[in-house]
RNA sequence: GCGGUUGUGGUGAAGUGGUUAACACACCGGAUUGUGGUUCCGGCAUGCGUGGGUUCGAGCCCCAUCAGCCGCCCCA
């Protein structure tokens, strides 16, 4: 038996219906804050990524889903959806837009090449926006309202949001190295993790969890020290407009991003709940001010977020929170025999195009069975039809909720209509 | 990528070398002939993730492989 790739997932027809209430959820949301919907290709040129993403990331050194085309060209699965809107916005001009600052928002599925755990998928769904064009607090400040609009508008109570400000690169730079400075001479006595962070990325020897409580942790440099004054004082702006919101949120100076192209504020969204495992972010984005020059293109600066629906998902079965279930059909019509199949078979097309929804009994099953199917079927109505029916034209329409019948006309779609919407 | 753990029908699960693989739910059929959600009765895995091996004999032992879960790493 072919089984389904490592890290992937069917979304089954039973489960369908949440990702569909989700979605359109976030459509409406984003509608709200007005941003528009933009779509970019599944794949893309290595070279974006690699550019974009950066380099030193993990995502580009172990996650990408790299392939040569026939072409010899190199492609890449997108692994993250910014880098792709940031080249479409360059490549479509659309610092000339009308509409300014450009705001849009995106949901495809992304590739990574990790190992599995709950939450963590190597095919997942992001929702993301970006809004380019303007560097102003109160943008920061929108994006961060949206996020917290959107979980928010589920129910979600165990919400985190932790935000930081990580400077420009050359803030980022001299903080990195005051941390390398401070932990060097003594990284021996730190764990072994720690020991390559050291090299790799300083920032997280800070969160160890298990050199927290040593010492040098306590008094190791704090970035905001390390930031210069228009940053703090952006910083400033963001953290009060977010006050005057009534967004709760923390400050967490330790808070990095796993991409190199972030700058000023940081944020993440994480859940309290229980039944996350290891995987406790939600939603994760940031400012990146350089990005659009790196990839060649204006000098226009942006901000942005992304969420996984399936980390979503998680986290309203961890709150025990259900999404609505879709309605049943109108109607489900029960046949006693062949003719009467085949009259169904005609009546259903019939109604199915009137735009009423309903269904038939296509295994020859016994009409106890049938009003079984009726009812997993969540039909509000039934109609049974056999001899006597096909002969009179007539038949009993039952509501199934209150066992009610009515006699109507088999022909007659406008009496069927009105005494289904009747509910 | 590293460490640990699990894998039995549609689902949850018993079963740790020896005849026909418990049980529950679901599903299908029946309880005097054309009406659902209750009850009662009956049926339902030649097969125990996959592939090898050990043995007179394996779901139970060994090896490999695939997948899930947990932790690390990292992130959405």
């Amino acid at each position: 038996m072919i089984q389904i790739p490592r890290g992937t997932q069917d979304i089954l027809p039973k489960d369908t219906y949440k990702w569909q209430y989700i979605e359109q959820r976030l459509h409406k949301i984003a509608q709200n804050y007005n941003y528009k919907e933009i779509r970019t290709p599944v794949f893309e040129s290595t070279e974006l990524f690699v550019r974009g993403v950066g380099g030193s990331t993990d995502i580009v050194n172990k996650e990408m889903y790299t392939f040569k085309d026939k072409g010899d060209r190199s492609m890449t699965l997108k692994p993250e959806g910014t880098a792709p809107v940031v080249r479409s916005y360059i490549e479509n001009k659309m610092q000339h837009d009308v509409n300014q600052p450009v705001k849009v928002y995106y949901q495809a599925p992304m590739f990574r090449y990790e190992r599995r755990q709950k939450g963590r998928y190597r095919q997942f769904v992001q929702f993301g926006i970006e809004a380019i064009g303007v560097e102003d607090p109160l943008i920061d400040v929108e994006v961060l309202s949206m996020l917290m609009h959107i979980y928010q508008s589920f129910g979600l109570k165990n919400l985190k949001l932790y935000i930081n400000s990580i400077g420009d690169q050359n803030s980022r730079a001299a903080y990195n190295q005051a941390l390398v400075d401070h932990f060097r001479p003594s990284i021996h006595e730190f764990c072994s993790d720690c020991q390559v962070r050291i090299d790799t990325n300083p920032m997280r020897i800070l969160d160890c969890k298990k050199d927290r409580d040593h010492p040098l942790v306590q008094n190791a440099p704090v970035i905001y020290d390390y930031l210069n004054d228009e940053s703090k004082a952006y910083f400033e702006e963001v953290k009060q407009n977010l006050d005057a919101l009534g967004i709760p949120y923390e400050v967490d100076y330790n808070l990095v991003r796993g991409l190199d192209y972030y700058t000023h504020t940081a944020f993440e969204l994480m859940s309290d709940a229980e039944g996350f495992g290891a995987i406790t972010t939600l939603c994760g984005g940031g400012r990146y001010n350089g990005l659009l020059e790196l990839l060649d293109g204006p000098s226009e600066t942006g901000i942005g977020f992304a969420l996984s629906i399936e980390r979503l998902l998680l986290a309203l079965e961890a709150e025990g929170l259900e999404l609505p279930e879709p309605e049943g059909i109108d109607l489900y019509i029960c046949t006693l025999d062949e003719s009467a199949s085949t009259a169904a078979g005609r009546l259903v097309h019939k109604l199915r195009t009137e735009g009423i929804s309903c269904d038939m009994d296509y295994k020859h099953r016994k009409l106890k069975a049938q009003m079984k199917d009726a009812d997993r079927k969540g039909a509000s109505h039934t109609i049974v039809i056999g001899e006597t029916e096909l002969d009179s034209n007539e038949a009993e329409l039952k509501n199934m909720t209150t066992g009610e019948s009515k006699k109507i006309s088999l022909g007659d779609v406008e009496e069927i209509r009105t005494i289904i919407e009747e509910k």
